[in-house]
DNA sequence: TTAAATATTGAACATCTGTTCATTAAAATC
DNA sequence: GATTTTAATGAACAGATGTTCAATATTTAA
């Protein structure tokens, strides 16, 4: 029985809250590590001992959002859900929805201050997601002289230019919107231009 | 005649050097700003009437190399330099030599503790060659439901993709692979899989 | 060459960063 | 419940940040 000490689970909480509650008043490159620890009645040095950066903090928030992404192509009742741009029907395509939910937060993570690590973990999570969708859908194979990992960075992050367009238009346009564009750009391609 | 002072282009010239001789020294995360007036023998004041952050000066390089991206596709005796990835001829594509070329730089670009500003003037730089090439070849037209701004934000994206895989791997795979690769994937993809 | 314009300087200030350490408090284990 | 283990605290430190200001130096324009 491996349980995490009580105090720490505390400490992280209060800072969790604090910097949720920070936030909502000003965006992240605003606040100060000095200001969190403040707000949520935690020694500074105490900070120190779990993170580095507040960045580190916030990522600790990332991976449940991430969680979420996960969990659209987990339900065991999606005949189809695969992210492979192949074979996609963009209505089994869920990222949108996804972003569209945490519209708030991805705010944060495309801005332009912030550090390139929320934009991997981003990257990494629709990677993996592909990569595994086509392992797995062995019917459908590729050229061998194709890398599957240069495939599914190609593909993964073709999808998150497209989350960057949205973004800069601040998400005015729909999911429907966006899930249209993938699907004519594949056809698109597809049929050669 | 609007010329800038000469005191600025001195200032200028000399936080550039120092920037450049600490880059040698350590990552861009560790070289403080005090550091780099210290260095350029410049009052820190002086820095903050010109930059905001460190990064600020990081960026005026970062226009320079992206002069040399567009000038791959000036050349006027190159007869196709098309970007336009539905008819692209790998042999055409100068970005990897770009990157290949400014390899140390991107390392720094594409390092994860670095703001997004940098991975934003990349793909601003390879999204507005594609524009261009897509509204100029009037050949080659799209289905008109697809709007220009989301496929050129896709189809640079995607490229990129390639190029942070390669960045993962430490730039260890040649041009030639990268080139191949894309080829493949488009060829791939067009093909239907 | 002189006068006007403006960039740079140094000094100061409050605040933040990252780190250390002995002390105190709380949790886990017996 | 007492003991051991470990987390949190407060205080202190050198250095960095971001800003302001009057004084000075350099450049431009007349």
């Amino acid at each position: 029985m491996r349980t995490t000490d009580l105090r720490i689970i505390k400490t992280k909480q209060a800072l969790h809250n604090a910097l949720l509650t920070l936030l909502i008043q000003k965006p992240l490159e605003q606040i100060s590590i000095a200001e969190i620890c403040r707000e949520a009645k935690v020694n500074r040095g105490t900070f120190y001992l779990h993170y580095e950066q507040k960045e580190g903090l916030f990522e600790e928030y990332f991976q449940e959002i991430m969680e979420d992404l996960y969990q659209s192509y987990e339900e065991p009742y999606r005949a189809v859900t695969t992210l492979d741009t192949n074979q996609l029907d963009p209505n089994t395509i869920r990222i949108f929805h996804h972003i569209e939910r945490y519209k708030m937060f991805y705010r944060i993570v495309f801005s332009k201050n912030v550090p390139l690590t929320y934009y991997y973990m981003l990257f990494d999570g629709i990677y993996s997601l592909l990569e595994r969708d086509i392992t797995s859908h062995h019917e459908h194979q590729m050229a061998d002289n194709i890398s599957i990992g240069y495939y599914s960075a190609y593909q993964a992050n073709a999808i998150i230019g497209l989350i960057i367009q949205w973004y800069r238009g601040d998400f005015s346009d729909s999911v429907t919107v966006l899930n249209q564009q993938l699907a004519a750009i594949l056809k698109n391609v597809r049929s050669g231009g």
